[in-house]
DNA sequence: GTCTATAGGCAGATAGAC
DNA sequence: GTCTATCTGCCTATAGAC
């Protein structure tokens, strides 16, 4: 679909806004200076702000789903998978951001239910697809783990989710890869 | 240290809220209307919001502590130690809440400098704590991992904060008892 | 579509009476 | 210590001109 070109200079600020302060320390007036418009203008386009959170929800899940068909496509190995997952959240840590996700799911009680659900659905996807890796690694004799994929998947998701605020606070991109050794030793054979 | 009572009120009201919705979305008028007093009342006990968020963040390090050494007081085995810290995190997850630090990490970027070193020392202290607990039971033959305590203490604890956050989203406290299980089977021998 | 102007409410914070 | 009253500023949101 086709936008008005200011649609997604606001999108793309308030999400890097929401990934580095969060959704509530966001205002219309933050974009509208940002963007050059003035607030009204933006309320044309996201009449609230839920709007413009489901919005950001929804683009930011397919650009996860298109990032994640682009590993399936390039790599075959589950380990060289999950590393290339743990590479997404490396880069958006190193520009000093978290997880549109994470950042949303932590202010969830805040935030009005259609953004809840909308958020659920973020975690959701983003544990069945880690599920599929798992069971395809395990199916491959590259994993060795006991009990359903999903429930792993869903530990691991958050491990990162979880890494990502603690490598944030200290400024420690480490964190992270050592996580990723973590969580393939807890996988391997 | 003896406070007035209502001092007391006030932290125990501040610190349900900001484990509920954050430490943004908590205003001094909340805590006025939930305590019973005018909100200036407040800020005669803490003249600013970073002042309340200081006493919040120095208490609850303290009653860390406090629940910790608690547990190195009732228990031996390293296994058991780590079971009974998860179960300091369930407990907060069955009222919908989640870590004060935790809470106050992912909103560190709109916090003040004296805060963020505040966090920075929870995590630290949590981690050190873990850490130890880790090195006694490699010690005693009870885990098995390579590398650096400190290192996998890092992790655990982060793995702990995102799925709190994660079980609170999706009202799932089982994702805190897989993931300790998804601990343990990583330290196990 | 973008603007000016404004509404109505809430935020943190302070002065001064009692 | 607690109150009333108030300040300044920011927030989301809307009406209406252009």
């Amino acid at each position: 679909m086709k936008h008005a070109p200011v649609i997604d200079q606001v999108l793309d600020l308030a999400q890097s806004l929401v990934q580095l302060r969060g959704f509530n320390a966001m205002s219309y007036r933050d974009l509208a200076e940002g963007v050059g418009v003035k607030t009204s203008s933006i309320h044309y386009y996201f009449p609230s702000k839920e709007d413009l959170g489901l919005a950001l929800l929804r683009r930011y899940r397919d650009g996860f789903k298109g990032a994640v068909t682009a590993i399936d496509h390039e790599v075959n190995d589950p380990k060289l998978k999950i590393d290339r997952f743990v590479d997404l959240f490396v880069d958006t840590v190193r520009t000093g951001k978290i997880c549109l996700g994470g950042m949303f799911a932590s202010d969830c009680t805040t935030l009005p239910v259609s953004m809840q659900d909308e958020i659920k659905f973020f975690y959701t996807e983003s544990e069945s697809w880690l599920a599929d890796v798992l069971k395809q690694g395990r199916a491959m004799g590259k994993f060795n783990f006991g009990g359903a994929p999903k429930i792993k998947a869903e530990t691991i998701f958050s491990t990162l989710e979880g890494v990502m605020i603690a490598a944030r606070l200290f400024n420690d991109e480490k964190r992270l890869t050592q996580a990723s050794k973590w969580i393939q030793a807890a996988l391997a054979v």
